[in-house]
Formats: structure tokens, sequence, C-alpha cells
RNA sequence: CGCGGGGUGGAGCAGCCCGGUAGCUCGUCAGGCUCAUAACCUGAAGGUCGUUGGUUCAAAUCCAGCCCCCGCACCCA
């Protein structure tokens, strides 16, 4: 047994996530540590929401509440979102909780020491109206190119020119559309890159087997050169920057960077796992000195993140030059779309966590959603290519083959297991098939190969139906009884097999067939290596319930129903 | 302009890294079966792999140019 450390990218706290946030961190990492579990390896799968920043200042004040009310609740929300996904997180932290507030100060004032942070000054935008400094984004303007009115201070929209917002023209908060701005000078922290570009470059080299885009992706920001980099904002809502404990001068109403502190909360966050119960050691999960020399880390996160993985957040730990534990095996996924236009929290577009599951169960999302995962390239989500994929892959495909052998089971042979027959060549041929297909779909899931993996399972329920195929029970009952029997008996252990096999894409369907025969989901969830020993799991005479049709199919009226209500075209 | 990804039968993808006459799922058509959620099983039709040129006995796979799509780049996250 091993120890696995598995992250998942943190959700902004801004608004509920949708589904292309869900299959780019949280789904495929919540996939990959329930098959570790299976497989009995000591995993802590760890997720948080990341807290601060203007965003959340902003929503919070649109939603008229504090940041600190507005962040509270939003967590509850996300976390219970989470939950009804069925995302088995060991805990669920917040990146503002005091555990991260602590650990970023001590990260900056390490990095300090080390020569690794000066003050430098900035001009910046300042709204007096707003009171506050305002990021690029949020100045808008006359664009000093084409005279287009409404620029915001990062690029204009009109003629497409990256713009300094200083040199916008008549400019503008888009937060209050105040007027009164200046331009202020302003201090801030920097954390010097340069000076880690060899050790992270060294770093980086020293990790073969990461993807392909994640290779290319640090590869050309080393490239390129790592550029030093403000980690302070003249925001409220923040780690305040403080020097032994006092706030530092000239920073007093200033905080750290959201991305400075967001992925410091993957170790704050398993402090706070660690306090939530006796008998756990963070420290033996994080620090090489304290015994995480034996751990194995892997974070999962859309591309945008991949750069912050593999070199912003690693000069923040290698910077430090204490013994921290870095990534070893790091997925990223692409961009899910909605009918090939971008999902969008801002625009209201596509379909987020709790809508979906005000339409559907999570399980026919979490399928759809892996087995389609946007691995090698952005995917598109349709409505009704999920209709598709749902009504094959779990109804007719997985459900049709639980319904069509507990049925014909029960109505020749009763509600048991039955007992007679033997095994002959056709079972010897299935299990023969099935070794070699559940090794190709373990080997994929090992490595994070979704798409892959999930074609896998797919043919291993396939392989179910085509025995029934070829053993043809109803036939044989009438010659033979005995022999169908034996082929039922194959076909209800096919079941439990399946459902093992299923558990970590589709959970709550996996409980629903162990529930058939009875079986504890921790006992009989076990992962398979012997499709012989998986025939002969449920004891002849083993009593069974018949199960509810396990998915429905998806029809045309209510394709045209959730079309309507999101808005597809 | 720069960077990254992509352009393979009607749709969605794999193959390309380690060149040898194209694979999977859906859809379509035909057949089989009748236990089952009109489901399952089998078979067939359909592509010469964006484009131009090059390397090679041989290229979807290597090289060069071009075209098109998406994303990124500052900021925000």
């Amino acid at each position: 047994m091993s120890r696995i450390l598995i992250t998942s990218a943190l959700p902004y706290i801004n608004g509920i996530k949708h589904l292309g946030n869900l299959v780019g961190s949280m789904l495929p990492a919540d996939v990959y540590a329930r098959f570790q579990r299976a497989k009995g390896e000591e995993v802590l799968f760890l997720c948080a929401t990341d807290e601060h920043g203007t965003p959340a200042e902003l929503a919070a004040r649109a939603a008229g509440q504090t940041v600190e009310q507005y962040c509270a609740e939003q967590h509850e929300i996300q976390k219970r979102a989470c939950a009804e996904f069925a995302l088995s997180f060991d805990h669920f932290g917040r990146s503002s909780n005091p555990q991260n507030e602590r650990l970023t100060q001590h990260f900056a004032e390490v990095l300090e020491k080390n020569g690794l942070i000066e003050e430098r000054a900035d001009r910046q935008i300042y709204s007096v109206d707003d009171q506050r400094f305002l990021p690029d984004r949020y100045v808008e303007g006359t664009c000093p190119h084409c005279a287009y009115e409404k620029a915001r201070g990062d690029q204009c929209d009109n003629c497409g020119r990256l713009l300094d917002p200083i040199d916008l023209k008549d400019p503008y908060s888009s937060i209050s559309g105040s007027k009164n701005i200046e331009v202020r000078e302003t201090k801030h922290l920097y954390l010097l890159q340069s000076k880690l570009q060899q050790k992270i470059a060294d770093w980086v080299a020293s990790k073969p087997g990461w993807p392909q885009l994640t290779k290319s992706i640090a590869g050309k920001w080393i490239k390129e050169g790592l550029q030093d980099r403000s980690i302070t904002r003249d925001l409220y809502w923040g780690v305040p920057v403080e020097v032994n404990g006092r706030p530092r001068p000239g920073f007093e109403a200033k905080v750290f960077y959201v991305w400075f502190d967001a992925p410091i909360e993957y170790i704050a966050c398993t402090e706070e796992w660690s306090e939530a119960a006796k008998g756990r050691n963070w420290r033996s999960w994080w620090r090489l000195d304290e015994g995480a020399d034996d751990v194995r880390y892997i974070q999962f996160m859309g591309k945008d993140n991949v750069a912050f993985h593999t070199v912003s957040f690693p000069c923040t730990i290698l910077g430090s030059g204490e013994p921290w534990k870095t990534v070893d095996a790091l997925k990223s996924l692409n961009w899910l779309t909605w009918y090939g236009g971008k999902f969008s929290t801002s625009n209201n577009r596509g379909i987020f966590m709790d809508q979906a599951l005000e339409i559907l169960p999570a399980d026919y999302w979490r399928w759809h959603l892996m087995a389609n995962a946007p691995e090698s390239d952005d995917a598109s989500f349709t409505l009704e290519h999920f209709a598709g994929v749902v009504n094959k892959d779990l109804a007719d495909v997985l459900g049709n083959f639980v319904n069509r052998i507990t049925r014909f089971g029960a109505s020749k042979f009763g509600e048991a297991v039955p007992a007679q027959g033997a095994y002959g060549e056709t079972e010897a041929k299935l299990i023969a098939d099935l070794d070699v297909k559940i090794a190709a779909y373990t080997t994929a899931l090992e490595a994070m190969e979704f798409r892959k993996a999930f074609a896998e399972l797919r043919g291993i329920w396939v392989a179910g139906n085509e025995y029934l195929q070829i053993a043809a029970p109803w036939t044989a009952f009438k010659t033979d009884p005995d022999r169908s029997a034996a082929a039922v008996r194959a076909g209800l252990n096919l079941i439990a097999l399946f459902a093992a096999l299923s558990a970590p894409v589709i959970p709550q369907t996996a409980e629903k067939m162990f529930a058939i025969f009875g079986l504890d989901p921790k006992e009989a969830g076990k992962w398979p290596t012997s499709a012989q020993a998986a025939l002969d799991q449920l004891k002849p005479g083993r009593a069974f319930k018949l199960p509810e049709v396990l998915f429905k199919k998806i029809e045309e009226e209510h394709l045209t129903e959730w079309r309507e209500k999101f808005g597809a075209e």
C-alpha cells in the first residue's frame, strides 16, 4: 500500500461551478481517488474554495453582503453541490481559513529571508469614489488608438489592441462608473522568480512522464524566462501582509495576491483536515523530513492553471528552501465548451452543477463528462450528445444488462442465485476476455487516460451482453435448465463485477447494483483482479432483489425542454 | 505579431512520438435473437486522413510553406 495525495484545482468562490469546471479538475480527481481507494491505497483527496480577490469583493457587494458572509455562504453552497455530485473529498477547505493565512505569511517570510522578495513601486489607476485601486479590466475609457469609447484598460474590444490603462482617455471605473480617477504610486512586494529560473527548470526536467500539454505549457514559460511578479494587491479581502506578526509598513491596506495564497491552501487544507480529527498528521503528507517521502502527489487542473502549478507555485515552495513535497504527476484537461462556445459564469451560459442535478442524478453527468473528457483537445458539450451517450451507454448497455439478467433469472429460478449447473467453455472464454479487458481498463485508469479507460469499461459492459447472447439461457432453459442456471449465475455475478469496476465513475449506481445482492460496497467494491474469482463471488442461493431501472432514457421532449431552459443553440 | 491545441467516413474521437495501404463510439442499412428500458447480438455501406510541395521503396504518420478553427497572451481567475 502506498500513500497518494490528490488535489483538485480550487474552485473560485464566486458562484456555483459549471460542468466545464467540474470536468476540468474536481471530477477526474474524484474518479482517480475512488479508483486508488478501491485498489487499497491510502488516499488523501483534498479540495477547497479559493476565496480571495477582487471578484469575490465585487460579488459580495452585488449580493449586498460583507465579503466574509458572502464567502461563508458560497462555500457552503459549493460544498453541498460537490457532495451531491458524489465528489469524495476527504476535506473541503477554505483558502480564507487561518491555517492558510499563517502558512502564506510563513512562505512570504522565508522567501524574503532568502532574498527572493523585494518592494517595488508601481503606478496604478485609483478610483477615489470606489476607494480602491482598479485592476486593469475594471477601468474603461476611450481607446487612444481608435477612439472607441468603451475600451477596457487591458484591451480595446473594438480595435483589439493591448492597452495600458494609464493611456486611456476619459477613464472611468467600470465598478461604479465614477470618473474621479487618479494615477497613484503604490508599493508592492515582488517575488523574484527570475532568480529561480534554473531551479525551476531543473525541477521540471526531473519530472518525467508529464503529459504533453503540461510539458509544453511549463516549457514555454521557462523558455521565455521567468518574470518577477507582484504578489500583493491593494485590496481588503485577502491574507494581510505582515512582518513579525505586525502589518508591514506601507502595506497596511494591502493583501497577498490571491494567486500567491491559493495554492498554499493545498497545504493549509491538509492542516485543516488534520485538525478535524485525532490521529491525523498533515506534516507527514507534506514535509519530506517528516515522512512525506513515500507520498505520491497528483494534481488535477484545467489547462489555464498549469503554468501556476508547474512554475509559480513551485517557485514559492522551492524558493522557501524548506523540504516541502512537490507534485509528482499532474493531469491537465482542456476546456469543455458549451455548443462550441464558452461556458461562462458571468454570462450564465451553460449548465451549472446545481441545475444539472435538478434534471438528472449525478451519475448521468459523471459518466458522460468522464467518458468524453476534454483530454486531447477542447470538447464540445451538447445536450444532444449527452442524451445519446446516456441512452446508449448507461440505459441500453449497462442498465438493460442488469435488468434483463435479473428479470430472466427471477422468473425462471426465483430471486436467488441459482446453484445448478457448472461453468463451461462459454464462461471460460468470457473470463479470458474479461481478464484482458479489465487489465486494459486498469492500466488506462492508472495512467489517468479517462476517455480510453471508459471506452474500455463500456467494452466490458458490452462483453456482458455478448455473453448473454451466446449463452442464451432463455433457449438453454428449454432443453438444459442446469446450463441455463449456470449462465444466470454468471450473469448475476457480472453485475457485482461491473459495479466494482464502475464505482469510480458512477458510484451511486454502483451502490444500487451492490444493493441488489445486499453486498457491502466497501467489501465488494475492492478492485477486481481476477474475472474467475469475480464470477464465483456470489454464493449459490444468495437472495437478490429485482432492481428498479438503473437509468431512464432521455426523451426528445426532455431535450426540447432543456434546450429552452439552458438556451442551447 | 507571439505561444499552445486542433483540422481523419454524416457527428464525436483514436491512430501520428517508434513511417508500411485507416480504427472506435454514435448514426444509417441489412440480418439474428426474443430474457430485457422497441433493448441486445452479428454483418454491411460510407473516409485516402485541411492544403501545397519535399524526404522515402513506402506517409494520416517525418520535413517545409500555406489556409482554416479554438484557446492563451495584459488583467482577472
